[in-house]
DNA sequence: GAAAGACCCGAAACCGGTTTCGGCAATAGA
DNA sequence: TCTATTGCCGAAACCGGTTTCGGGTCTTTC
């Protein structure tokens, strides 16, 4: 006899599970007659319709997903291919993030299929893969991209996605985004409130584009305050503390330095602090920061960091509600949706405490000294 | 004509997908043996197979998992229902262990079907939903409970599991675990090795199997070094940081207080920092911290704390391994594994510069001031 | 040279659902 | 009273795979 590769399935006493049939037999109607009543069917009787409802109940039975999966082509879950290692960025929201799509998608009896990668390939071959075995119906993408493969990639399979986040191509993308624009725009607006006339700005990275987007929102609030644009208050790209941390030295080292910075996210902003210690400034009075995101530690650091805080959890229960919508037919452009951050006015920023050029002086006889 | 509840599909032009069928007729063989081939029977000859092989990759065909499953009964999926809010717990160590679950899955070819739960009920009834639907072939259960609910319905059922951990039952369980009893006792043999003769003991809770694991091994530890066990030195549980505060000031206002205190968590350990400073006692120094599990924030406190540390992502794979085996038919006798953990020698212990009687002097003369 | 195996593969059943199609009975319309 | 609808359900095809069964070649063996 022919045997196969794999070895023999485990388990112990697993009582036979009911099927449709089972259910059909119980009420002397045929598995047609069933599956049609419990899918809603107009052409079955309202008594009919509730006795199989009953009887489904309580024998207990359950269809089997990828039973119905087969015919319907619906496997009833929302995939998610997770890159893990960059800049340890998401790291304080993944909790948060995976608790509203798997709420959000338990509530409409789907589930979650996940993966995680450690680089742009392997997160494209995964994606490949979970598409060709059909694992999920559609894909929740974090983290766009200004170009982003993956969107591309289920664009020519035909496969639905909603974006985290907005991308250069718009056609054919349902997204779900955060107005960080908005949030960077205030922020200026804020600083230049307080009386600063001097305001840096540290960007994240120029391939995501939600750090293109936060540019666009500083320089909107610099126009909206009649401040000149000064490439020079542009820092380098920083996603990270340590590179937080180097950017606000290059911005301090300036002939003319800020008096406050805009950081693009949190934890480079974090890396605000300490140069700014050892140049003697203190933070939220000689050196103002605002951020963004919201991330536990801002919380942690003295004083704590302003910022505007992004609500992870509902992101992701909105996504994975656009997303079956999507899935479920719905024209991409009407599953569009952007909300606003929340402002937390914390320790960091305030009036000015010093001129430009005090800053510059004070940093000047820290570096001698 | 009958009107089915949901709406049409979604999609562009999804090309449609290859199937066996399509394989089969490109060579003119019947889809029974291209599946036989593709599998690995015996009864098919090797010219036959190797051309099966070059066809299927040539035409990309990719078999539906849903549609194997069917007959098999198998998804090809690592179910995994995480209980997240409870004390923030696994936060610092979730993204690790998602990624080594997700890769020794898929290095196996295998998925990851995930959800959250927030309460003891909702996983046992997202658990219930997901077997229920077939959505994953077995379930990794992390953080074990004394008596675990999960395991016990897992093993009514028939679905193959694997515990993080160990528990009161072991029969049908498969498991891998830290072996952090043997770290506490390492624990308790190093400070002795210093000095220390007053080592206190703040367990987790009692629930939990890896509380009462670690508490056994502050005992065995005390044994092995001859010092007496005194029930006063075991402080209240605690898994976060202000329970952990808390555990500490009661141990410091002990008649005679430890000089040195062994935590079961780095979370609550952590905690030790604030009170033990209020005392005036100097943490390394004054009074000595050891604690297990190696999150990073313990590198982020002055002094940095001394910890034993787990390699989550390493458990993560072996987990998803174990499981995999074990839905394919291994005896979950076979499928044990315990590892050690790596100890952190880093500032929070040393010699005891105080004896507990100054401890208690300096404590008292905090207060009082 | 005929019987007995081995070797291969086709045919068909099967898994658990969904969906189409057709027909019977009851009702409505003429 | 006869016909046209309508309501409701059975029968059967179907989805894309896997697995069983049986039989036709081709060797081997006596």
């Amino acid at each position: 006899m022919a045997q196969p590769a794999a070895g023999k399935t485990a388990g112990g006493p697993r009582r036979p599970r009911v099927t449709i049939s089972d259910v059909a037999q119980e009420l002397g109607l045929t598995k047609g007659t069933v599956s049609r009543a419990l899918n809603g069917y107009a052409d079955i009787s309202e008594s009919t319709r509730n006795r199989v409802l009953h009887a489904a109940e309580a024998m207990g039975y359950r269809p089997l997903s990828h039973a119905q999966a087969i015919r319907t082509g619906k496997v009833r879950s929302v995939g998610l291919v997770l890159q893990l290692n960059q800049h340890d960025g998401h790291r304080p929201f993944l909790q948060d993030f995976l608790s509203g799509i798997s709420e959000a998608a338990s509530a409409a009896d789907w589930t979650m299929t996940m993966a995680t990668a450690s680089s742009d390939e392997d997160t494209q071959r995964l994606l490949a893969k979970l598409v060709a075995e059909h694992k999920a119906d559609g894909f929740i993408l974090p983290r766009t991209y200004m170009v982003d493969a993956r969107a591309e990639f289920l664009r020519a399979e035909g496969v639905p996605f909603v974006l985290f986040g907005r991308t250069r191509k718009e056609e054919g993308c349902a997204w779900f985004d955060v107005e960080s624009e908005a949030a960077m725009e205030e922020a200026v607006r804020i600083l230049h409130g307080l009386g600063h006339r001097r305001i840096g700005f540290v960007p994240g990275s120029r391939e995501y584009t939600f750090s293109v987007i936060r540019q666009e929102g500083y320089e909107a609030g610099l126009r909206r305050c009649g401040l000149p644009f000064d490439s020079d208050l542009v820092g380098r790209d920083a996603l990270s503390r340590a590179s937080g941390a180097e950017a606000t030295r290059a911005l301090l080292s300036l002939p003319e330095p800020p008096t406050a910075i805009v950081f693009c996210v949190d934890r480079a902003a974090i890396g605000a602090y300490e140069p700014a210690h050892l140049a003697g400034l203190a933070i939220g009075h000689d050196l103002s920061v605002i951020s963004y995101d919201g991330i536990p530690e801002g919380g942690l650091v003295s004083p704590k960091l302003s910022t505007f805080s992004v609500d992870m959890k509902h992101a992701g229960e909105r996504l994975a509600q656009l997303l079956i919508r999507r899935i479920e037919g719905e024209a991409p452009e009407t599953l569009r949706e952007t909300v606003r951050a929340r402002f937390l006015a914390r320790g960091s920023h305030g009036q000015p405490a010093l001129s430009s050029a005090d800053v510059a002086r004070r940093v000047k006889s820290a570096l001698n000294y």
